[in-house]
DNA sequence: CGGCATCTTGAGTTGGGTCAATGGTCGTGG
DNA sequence: CCACGACCATTGACCCAACTCAAGATGCCG
């Protein structure tokens, strides 16, 4: 998941940003297909990004909070891949590529804050390769919900205290898992004392034992 | 997987390599920790890149032919996250990034190349999100044989004749499935007259009927 | 308060993992 | 040139984690 300096980043940001945007809940912010404009940071709110397969297949590849930016597959082909979705009324900061591009009179250090920027996506997107491939369902999920309670610590919240934005469904799709498997997993962290589940409220009980599910496991 | 118009690229890249690297089948380029100095083509050979997760886990991420530039992974951290190993002997470009970053007097082509390089490695990487969250054995060997044909024909090779240079258990923990069950399919689309497979060397029947296997799964 | 979407739980099935044995292929050294 | 050993690939038999299907429960919004 993206992470990071997110304060600093906003900061050097608005020197590139002229243009903000309201997208609604449930609102598509582009769509596959669509002609790449822009980077989006995301200012308040929630995103997801899906990948709609030819057959009506969909699967979830990403969730972006405040202080992310997305929207980097649609560069390779100035079109897009991905479809973005508002899980919530969200603010988004347009972020014009050839902006970003051109920005290096001087200071190629902007530049280089991008260039980081796709980098993290892409060590993202092997963890996730990672656990989709080669973990169990249980793991899954416990490092799904170690690594957002570790994006709620970077960004000065609680790390304890999660209020999913998503449903149960898009956790699984990006897991590759069943809604059900999801939801029989949180009842058994739930009797396992890990965490307390309302609803979307993620109550983490137990940080250390959450983090022993991972690696438990026989396999690969 | 990384594509495309490869030898235009490998043409403007003489302008920014002043090193080359040779690398003997089975030997390390960089690993997991090693700092950043640079990225790398694969002028070559062929290359593979895995994740080690902490407990002894490894998922392969990437699989790297001539034309294709990889090491992204540094750029987030300073540190490679993956570790990148030759299959066979390997000769490889070594691309500073800085040189990149610096490099766009006049032109910021170059620029935008490494841009939507790093563009595709992510677009590739949710492709493989969807094919191992989302499909069933056969669809992702099939998707996997695919890609690689695909590759080969842009590079200028047949489509039709591939020789792997990676291991069943390779290919295995790419699609996140065992070798075991790697071996069964390529049994099952020897049987159904897709391919012939004669060790390494994969001989396309049934490109059609290949593309079929894809989308005729119930799930998701 | 009713209707709809989401979530949970149960029961039964199965795709792919596990374990174990065999068969090929290649490289090395006598 | 052949034989040996190591590694890799294939195949079979069995098993279990996660999927499917189905029924309720819960919560949310008009």
């Amino acid at each position: 998941m993206p992470i990071g300096d997110a304060p600093d980043f906003l900061r050097k940001l608005d020197e590139l940003v002229y243009v903000r945007k309201r997208v609604k809940s449930g609102a598509t912010l582009y769509h596959t297909g669509s002609k790449f404009h822009a980077l989006y940071a995301v200012k308040s709110g929630f995103i997801k990004t899906e990948n709609l397969h030819d057959d009506g297949r969909v699967q979830v590849t990403g969730f972006y909070m405040p202080g992310d930016v997305f929207g980097f597959d649609g560069i390779a082909t100035d079109e897009h891949i991905c479809t973005s979705i508002a899980l919530e009324d969200t603010e988004i900061c347009v972020i014009p590529l050839d902006k970003v591009e051109r920005f290096n009179h001087g200071i190629d250090e902007i530049q280089h804050h991008f260039y980081k920027l796709m980098s993290r996506e892409i060590v993202r997107d092997h963890t996730v390769m990672m656990l989709i491939g080669s973990m169990n369902s249980e793991e899954r999920l416990a490092a799904f919900i170690l690594a957002l309670s570790q994006r709620f610590l970077l960004r000065g919240y609680s790390p304890y205290y999660l209020t999913l934005r998503m449903k149960r469904e898009e956790i699984g799709s990006y897991l590759g898992m069943k809604v059900e498997t999801v939801s029989r997993i949180f009842t058994k962290f739930q009797d396992l004392a890990l965490l307390e589940v309302q609803q979307k409220n993620i109550h983490i009980l137990d940080m250390h034992g959450l983090k022993k599910m991972l690696g438990q496991h026989p396999s690969n």
